[in-house]
DNA sequence: AACAAGGCCAACCGCCTCTGA
DNA sequence: CTCAGAGGCGGTTGGCCTTGT
């Protein structure tokens, strides 16, 4: 706390920057690629501040940086995403190539906010304005706007993130009653907060993936707190926190997304011409080995998640429950696996027994030799296998659906093989074979 | 035409986590 | 284990632009 600026303020330039520093900038990004921001603009010849340096990079000179012209497609998708995540923009922005966190977040808040607020909706908790005398509403001491669940600071207990959201009446955002399937027993746990392996987090603190997926799991409206917040795991709720779990599950189902092709079609980079491996890739009646092609990714080069794909021959009636609660499944599959794939090294850390060479990042992944994903015959593991066959088209990855998974296959379980094999053009020398079981429990997420 | 008010958005600020010494 | 540096994130600011009067 109070640390001093991170270069002095002394000398240099502020405000709005001229093209001749952009083209400084620039070119010598081009020359020197990103990183080492402090010491960059001395490198470069700018009076610039290290900081100032990487956001303009970021927000503007970044190749394939679109600028304006947010769709509604994209608009939808920021909502949804925003639901589901909170005022994250970085994670938002890493699921919509090409936009940023600034540009999503100045949208949000100069249009989006008020689109919302339009509706008849709180743009920070997505609930109905008018439900704040309901009885079940926050109604905790002092004021309770201030308080929103979708705003709490940043590193609170995320287990008091996640029962504050129990709170949430979200009912109204039904168009009508999805209990039948709440009733069933497979869906309502895939509402419930995941356990995470504590193995996951030797290295990091971060309770990536097991908070991100409590949170989404907890509620359509999502905690604002940052991922890396605090404990890790409480699985143990006290018998009113189980009710109002319940609860909470049920109202969650009743969260109307908005249309699949609007969401889906967005994890999809644009139209890229040879890009055809994902449509065929989608049946998995029909198990293909993609071809590697070994495109530079310039997503990944940009630090965003790979761009998920999904099947444009799914047909999801938007008013069918059923569907709809498939669809959440999905996207939060595709999160698990989004996720998954960004936090690369974690999965090293997870997966240190296994993988013995000492490398990471990139190389990890290009170690990959293939992935396995077997039974993909349900909607949600198709997309899973679709985002999987994306990003494998962006790295030099075999993805092979199969049949008959080494592991057991436990009822609810979808068991997915992130095998290593080290390829013969690899760096590393290990020839063995290093697997990753990553099980999706419901939404629990599993390393073993 | 002039001014005020509001909107928009690039840039800044402060805090956080991660990492390596 | 501690500490400091680096990078990253979300919230906020302030100047420019547009719209309304």
């Amino acid at each position: 706390m109070g640390r001093a600026p991170c270069c002095s303020k002394v000398g240099l330039n502020r405000g709005p920057w001229t093209p001749e520093e952009d083209m400084l900038l620039t070119k010598h990004i081009e020359q020197h690629g990103e990183g080492n921001w402090r010491a960059l603009p001395k490198a470069a010849g700018l009076l610039r501040c290290g900081k100032s340096c990487r956001l303009r990079w970021v927000n503007y000179l970044r190749p394939n940086v679109k600028r304006g012209n947010i769709s509604e497609d994209e608009e939808d998708l920021i909502i949804m995403l925003h639901a589901l995540l909170g005022n994250r923009w970085s994670l938002i922005a890493a699921r919509m190539p090409g936009r940023t966190d600034n540009e999503i977040k100045n949208y949000w808040n100069t249009h989006l906010s008020k689109k919302l607020a339009s509706r008849g909706l709180d743009p920070k908790t997505h609930k109905p304005l008018v439900a704040k005398s309901s009885p079940n509403s926050p109604t905790k001491k002092g004021d309770g706007d201030s308080n929103s669940p979708s705003c709490h600071s940043r590193g609170d207990d995320p287990q008091e993130a996640w029962e504050t959201t129990m709170d949430l009446d979200t009912s109204s955002y039904s168009t009508g009653s999805c209990e039948e399937s709440c009733d069933d027993r497979d869906r309502r746990t895939e509402c419930q907060p995941p356990k995470v392996c504590a193995r996951l987090h030797r290295k990091r603190k971060m309770p990536v993936l097991g908070d991100l997926a409590k949170e989404k799991s907890a509620s359509p409206v999502l905690s604002a707190g940052k991922i890396g917040g605090g404990a890790t795991e409480s699985s143990s709720l006290s018998v009113g926190q189980e009710e109002e779990r319940e609860q909470d599950l049920q109202n969650t189902t009743k969260f109307n997304y908005p249309s699949p092709s609007s969401v889906f079609n967005l994890y999809s980079p644009s139209p890229s011409p040879s890009n055809s491996h994902s449509a065929s890739a989608s049946n998995c009646d029909s198990p293909t080995t993609i071809s590697k092609s070994n495109t530079a990714s310039s997503s990944q080069d940009l630090g965003q998640a790979p761009p998920l794909v999904s099947t444009s021959q799914h047909t999801v009636d938007w008013n069918d429950h059923e569907q709809q609660f498939q669809l959440r499944s999905q996207v939060q599959m595709l999160e698990f696996i989004d996720d998954f794939l960004l936090r690369k090294d974690d999965v090293i850390v997870a997966g240190g027994d296994l993988f013995k060479e000492d490398c990471s990042g990139d190389q990890f992944w290009d170690s990959l030799g293939k992935i396995e994903l077997p039974d993909c015959s349900s909607v949600c593991q198709s997309d899973l296998w679709d985002g999987l066959t994306e990003f494998a088209s962006n790295s030099t990855t075999q993805v092979v659906p199969s049949s008959s998974s080494p592991l057991p296959v436990a009822d609810g379980i979808l068991p997915m093989i992130i095998a290593s094999t080290s390829p013969s053009n690899s760096s590393s020398s290990s020839s063995s074979l290093a697997a990753t079981q990553v099980n999706f429990l419901h939404d629990e997420l599993l390393f073993c």
